[in-house]
DNA sequence: AAATCGGGGTA
DNA sequence: TACCCAGATTT
């Protein structure tokens, strides 16, 4: 059951898109090194944020092999203020395998694409498409929404499809040859009007064919009635609920929590020299001013966490970037 | 299916 | 405060 095979919303889509799509620096390569690292950066990161770090670490690791060669920690002090620090460690370790595995040529399939660490489906598909302009679909938070909101209707209405059932709506709406451009579309509409929050039907080059834009406008218009009969109150917004793929950590305090101190001690072991170990006892009261010797377990269960990760190597008691 | 993993932004 | 962000991996 695909239902809009006959409409123009994919022309529609490319047409808008070529007119407002954003200049983004990782729109004007195909090289597949610097595609890889923006898509890494991007994961579960604002447009925003990855602009303003994109050019810096780019310029610190300028090709494959750079990055393949440097050492994890100077990958990951490259990568403070990104957040989800085993992105780095990842990046790295892909690096490597794409050198020392394929002699630093990129594989085209997405399939072995995605065996390399921190590539998941959305990341691989996006390397085989952006990098290679290949007609290959995934999707992201943004593409669920618009295709979910186009076609389905409204969040609210109904419940989150599986992404198997988007994939094959996608693949069925991309016009031959233009896998790039349709990708690009598809989340440029989801990230500037068919926004999670506040989306901007009046603005959106689909509203006359969207499913949701068509609900939304009735039930508006119903409650325009209702008020207009005295019914109801002009206080109940509609609510354009997420189809929430993320989990929030909600109501409990950030700050404090293992997650936070796992940050503070990479920023703290950022600072330090390269190779310059920290001992835990030293690293303890640094943490946090109230450190007692019995809080020692506590303090050695969150390094071993992030040698788990590595983000961390453990040696004798002290500590330092890998 | 649910938890974990950073951090910064908005309403 | 609650929500959101070009997800991936582990349990």
């Amino acid at each position: 059951m695909i239902p809009s095979l006959l409409t123009d919303m994919p022309a529609q889509l490319l047409a808008w898109f070529a007119a407002y799509g954003r200049d983004l620096p990782w729109r004007h390569t195909r090289d597949p090194y610097q595609i890889l690292v923006a898509e890494i950066m991007l994961q579960q990161t604002q447009v925003e944020r990855v602009i303003s770090k994109y050019a810096a670490f780019l310029a610190a690791f300028p090709h494959l092999e750079a990055l393949a060669a440097a050492s994890v920690g100077d990958v990951i002090r490259h990568w403070a203020g990104l957040g989800y620090n085993r992105r780095a460690v990842n990046l790295q370790r892909s690096a490597k395998a794409l050198v020392e595995q394929y002699g630093g040529q990129f594989p085209r399939e997405v399939a072995l694409l995605r065996q390399l660490p921190g590539l998941g489906p959305y990341t691989a598909g996006a390397v085989a498409c952006f990098a290679f302009e290949q007609d290959v679909v995934f999707v992201d938070t943004n593409m669920r929404r618009v295709l979910r909101r186009t076609h389905m209707g409204a969040d609210e209405a109904t419940t989150a499809p599986p992404d198997r059932e988007l994939l094959r709506l996608s693949a069925a709406l991309l016009p031959a040859g233009q896998g790039w451009a349709w990708n690009q579309a598809l989340i440029e509409l989801g990230a500037l009007r068919c926004r999670a929050q506040r989306p901007t039907c009046p603005q959106c080059p689909l509203q006359s064919t969207c499913r949701a834009s068509a609900m939304w406008r009735n039930a508006d218009q119903a409650l325009l009635e209702r008020m207009e009969q005295g019914q109801a109150r002009p206080t109940t917004p509609l609510r354009r609920a997420a189809e929430g793929r993320a989990s929030y950590r909600s109501s409990e305090p950030f700050v404090g929590s293992n997650r936070w101190y796992r940050g503070r001690i990479i920023d703290l072991l950022r600072d330090e020299p390269a190779q310059q170990a920290v001992a835990l006892s030293e690293l303890g009261p640094r943490l946090r001013a109230d450190f007692r010797p019995s809080d020692m377990p506590w303090l050695e269960e969150l390094v071993a966490g992030l040698a788990r990760d590595g983000l961390v190597f453990l040696e004798g008691g002290t500590v330092r970037l890998p």
